[in-house]
Formats: C-alpha cells, sequence, structure tokens
RNA sequence: GGCGCCGUGGCCAAGUGGUAAGGCGGCAGACUGCAAAUCUGCUAUUCGUCGGUUCGAUUCCGACCGGCGCCUCCA
C-alpha cells in the first residue's frame, strides 16, 4: 500500500492519513452560503476539494463527502429583506448557479449537500445537550451561547488561545448580552427581519434561527456521524468557524470531531484576496463568457499547490489555456484509430507506467498536484517521441492510455472537443478535398487559400503522411 | 499589537542539507511545398538581502526588506 499523507492544520504537521474504518473516508467540506454566485476563489477551495476527494479514490479508498449549504444566514436575510423575498426564494437560484459552475468545472458532485434550513430539529438537539452539559447558555436577549470558557482546549485549531483585540484588528461588535466577549451564538433570538423571511423557527428558547458554527457540527454528526476522518475548507474558516464548529461538537460528545483538519489557500487577484467585500471577484460564468475552458481554470488551480496562495491573472489563465491545449492534442492522438493501428514502443509503456508512478505518488504527497503536472507532461514528451517512431505494439498504446485516463481521473484536464455540427463537416471535408485536389496538382496558392478559409471559421488543420487532420479551436 | 504564510529564470511554479522538476513564452534546428502539430538543443553557476551553523545551504537558524492572510460569522 502506498504511503498516504496529508497536512494536518492541527498539528501544523503532513502525517500519514487513512479513515478509520480502513475503506471509507468520511469527509465534510464547509460549503458556500448562497446568497450570491460563488466567485472563483470560492471555487478554488472546491477544486482543492475535488482533488482531495478524487486523489482518496485513486487511493483506493471510497469517499463519502458532505458539502453543506449555508442556506440561513445574516446575509441571506438582509437580501430577503431588501427584494421583499423570503430567504428559499433568494436561495433556491443561488444553489442552482452553484451547481451548474460546479458541473461546468467538473467538479464530482459530494454524496450528499445538505441545507442547513431542513436540519433544524438536529441543531436544536445539538444546542439542548450542550445547554444540558452547562457549556452553553441563555442570555437576555434571548439568544443561546456557547461558553467558550468551558471549554479548555478552546484554541487548539487556530493557536490564537491567548487572544487579545489589539489594534488593526477588526473591532468587535457591542454585544451586552454575552458573558464573554468570545462566547459564540448557537442559536439567535428571531427578530422582526426574519421572521418576514420564514427564517425563524420555534425552539425550546423561543423563535429563532441557528448560528452559522452550529449548522455544520449538526449536518456532519447527522450525516457522517460524531468523528469524522476528515474535514476540509479555506484558511478563513480555521478561526472562528471550524474552531467553534470542534468546541461545540466535541464538548457535546465527549470525542474527536476530526481527526483531520485541511485548509486550502487563498485566491488572490491583483495582490490581495478575493473577496465580495474587496470588489475583485471573477466569476465562473465571466470566465465561460471569456471562453476559458474549465479544463484551463483545473490547469491553472492545481498548477499551484493547494496550501500556497495564487494569483490570479490573464497570463497565467493564457498559459494554462495553452498547456491544455497541448494535453488536449496528446490525448487525440494517443486516442486515435491511427496512433493504434502505428503501435508503440517498449518504451512508450515504460513512460507510462513511470508516468503512473511518479503522479501517484505525488498525489499521494499531500496532493502534489504541480508535481503530478510535471510527471503528466515529462510523459507526454516522451510518448509523442516514441509514437512518432511507430513502434507497431498495440499494447503499448492502450498501455500508454490507460496512462493518460489513470492520471485524468484525479485531475481531469483534457479539454473536451464539442462534436461539430454536421453541416460543418461535410463543409470541412469539402474543402479539404478540394485543397488536397490543389497540393496534388502543387498550386500551394489555392492550397493556402483554402487552409486560410478554414481557419477564418476555426478549423486549424494539420498534415502528416497518415493525411489530414482538423479541429475546432 | 498577536498569530501565521510567502518571496525560485521574461511569466506561472515544484523541490531537496550535496549542488535547481514541469508549464507558458523566446531562440535555433529536424519534419513540412509553406504551415500546424511533434521532436531535438539552448534559454537561473542560481533560488529577496545580509549574517550564522555546516566539509557543503536555495533547503536549517537569526536579522532585515518586500508581499499576503487571520485576529467573531469571509472559501
Amino acid at each position: 500500500m502506498p504511503d498516504f499523507r496529508l497536512y494536518n492544520t492541527l498539528t501544523r504537521h503532513i502525517e500519514p492519513f487513512a479513515p478509520a474504518d480502513g475503506t471509507t473516508v468520511r469527509m465534510y467540506t464547509c460549503g458556500p452560503t448562497v446568497y450570491n454566485p460563488a466567485h472563483l476563489g470560492n471555487f478554488r477551495t472546491f477544486l482543492f476539494e475535488d482533488l482531495m476527494r478524487r486523489t482518496l479514490a485513486l487511493r483506493g479508498w471510497r469517499v463519502h463527502q458532505v458539502m453543506n449549504l449555508t442556506d440561513v444566514d445574516d446575509k441571506i436575510i438582509k437580501r430577503a429583506h431588501e427584494q421583499g423575498k423570503s430567504i428559499v426564494e433568494v436561495t433556491g437560484p443561488v444553489i442552482a448557479a452553484f451547481h451548474a459552475d460546479r458541473v461546468f468545472l467538473r467538479i464530482q458532485a459530494a454524496e450528499a449537500y445538505p441545507r442547513a434550513t431542513d436540519f433544524i430539529p438536529q441543531m436544536i438537539a445539538l444546542v439542548q445537550r450542550l445547554i444540558d452539559r452547562g457549556v452553553a447558555y441563555q442570555a437576555e436577549d434571548g439568544s443561546v451561547y456557547f461558553a467558550i470558557s468551558k471549554f479548555p482546549s478552546y484554541g487548539r485549531l487556530s493557536r490564537l488561545d491567548t487572544r487579545e483585540i489589539k489594534s488593526g484588528a477588526r473591532v468587535i461588535q457591542d454585544d451586552y448580552s454575552k458573558e464573554n466577549a468570545q462566547d459564540f451564538a448557537l442559536w439567535k433570538a428571531a427578530k422582526q427581519e426574519d421572521e418576514a423571511a420564514g427564517a425563524a423557527w420555534d425552539s425550546p428558547w423561543g423563535r429563532g434561527r441557528p448560528g452559522w458554527h452550529l449548522e455544520c457540527s449538526a449536518m456532519a454528526m447527522d450525516l457522517l456521524g460524531e468523528t469524522l476522518d476528515l474535514h476540509c475548507g479555506a484558511v478563513d474558516l480555521i478561526f472562528p468557524h471550524h474552531e467553534d464548529e470542534i468546541a461545540q461538537s466535541e464538548a457535546a460528545t465527549g470525542k474527536t470531531f476530526s481527526h483531520v483538519w485541511c485548509h486550502g489557500a487563498f485566491l488572490l487577484t491583483e495582490g490581495a484576496k478575493m473577496a465580495k467585500r474587496v470588489g475583485n471577484v471573477s466569476t465562473v460564468q465571466g470566465l465561460r463568457e471569456e471562453r476559458i475552458s474549465s479544463a484551463a481554470i483545473r490547469h491553472f488551480v492545481f498548477n499551484t499547490h493547494y496550501r500556497k496562495e495564487l494569483n490570479l491573472s490573464d497570463e497565467a489563465l493564457e498559459a494554462s489555456r495553452q498547456a491544455v491545449r497541448r494535453i488536449g492534442d496528446f490525448a487525440d492522438r494517443l486516442g486515435s484509430e491511427t496512433t493504434l493501428t502505428l503501435g508503440g514502443t517498449p518504451e512508450l509503456a515504460r513512460a507510462a507506467d513511470v508516468a503512473v508512478e511518479l503522479a501517484e505518488a505525488a498525489l499521494f504527497d499531500d496532493l502534489n498536484a504541480p508535481e503530478a503536472l510535471a510527471a503528466l507532461f515529462d510523459f507526454i514528451r516522451a510518448a509523442n517521441a516514441e509514437l512518432d517512431r511507430r513502434g507497431g505494439d498495440r499494447s503499448a498504446v492502450e498501455r500508454a492510455r490507460a496512462a493518460l485516463t489513470r492520471i485524468d481521473s484525479v485531475l481531469d484536464i483534457v479539454p473536451g472537443r464539442e462534436a461539430p455540427d454536421d453541416g460543418l463537416v461535410a463543409w470541412v471535408e469539402e474543402r479539404l478535398a478540394a485543397r488536397k485536389a490543389a497540393r496534388q496538382a502543387r498550386n500551394f496558392a489555392d492550397a493556402d487559400r483554402i487552409r486560410a478559409e478554414l481557419v477564418g471559421r476555426g478549423v486549424v488543420i494539420e498534415d502528416s503522411s497518415a493525411g489530414t487532420t482538423w479541429k475546432v479551436v
């Protein structure tokens, strides 16, 4: 069994990883708050989690991933209020857009996408459990808070246990009801707007709604059990969100909430964190309109290690677009009947084996996708050179195909080829026939004119001894 | 102020205590009628700066410079 290692935020070390039961990884990933379409920064995290689940699968484990959809929170209620809608009316279309973007980016579906509003009873039960254990209390304002003073290991994940608010920190809101400024809300007493937006539920503490941290704990434990193998998110969730999840979960169960915590780094634009409040966001929809392919976006994201900040730029995106073009050409070549007929060499088969071995080793070592990409490109160069030799061995070609398929089962960066419509095919074939005749007559002026005509409609041709192939770009 | 991350060729980006993967771009060559694709060669004596440890540091330690993030609800 190959090693599998992950960087655990809890210990700040790369350590061996395996699911507790030896077969299925139970993984919780913090999903979007659905008040606004997710931006590319959000999706960098979801792509990191996609890389995670695919790599776990490559390693041979089953994956049970849960990603929550936060469909009740301050911003959603505010938006509902502004638009005179209920929170459901606000979140419905945003959730649909999220999945559309997710599918476009080839992010595999998680096993479950629970919505916070569908788990209110479980959340209430969790709050009750915490009150019963004496670690939560209802304050004068009707809200229920978690008393961090009752949870000694609070701050272990974020290492901010001796926190003090100093200049430079965001100013804390006055909240007279809490016993301690650092206590966080489990259950928020309903306000007028909450009721109006359909964001209030009955509870033993009166009408109210769940706090943000509470929902993740309640849903994770309900769907995956009280101890998870893995919990993922972006670095900004380390504090307070994940810290608070640990506190309320472990205070309630007395068990470890998650063995391993993994956090992805930010996507930056113009040197600053991409965020709605900074106003420098790029959306998946926007990139689609610029005709940036999902393969190029995946390459761009996976070309940098998930724990390192990544700057979005046109230059980097263009480089990824070209890199992915090369991968696509190679995939086409490898997949063609002609290539199978011409066959490969023993060296081709060997290169395929080496590529798989190196890519797996890289991915299993804390998801080193950049190194896996390097292995893939080494393979592409070696394989192209070997294919030029027409070794005649079909099995070598099949082995190379299998290698590409295996590596791409994680990266999924072979660009898709949309099947051209029949009309275009007929036209291109007629033009190519005319060009062939012109070339045979050594009338290169006409031949080049036809080629320019094809390029004008986005058709690029490639002559080889085996004939002329074409593709739409 | 506290905690933490980062700084590698024109651009993007891996990496190791023993002398720098890969991609994009560029240059030259092969192939081609010309292209395209592909292949071959070249493109960092050097890894922010200055010290220290070491036989040896880009990799460990310290200082400094520069960039970024978190410090209560932001992926």
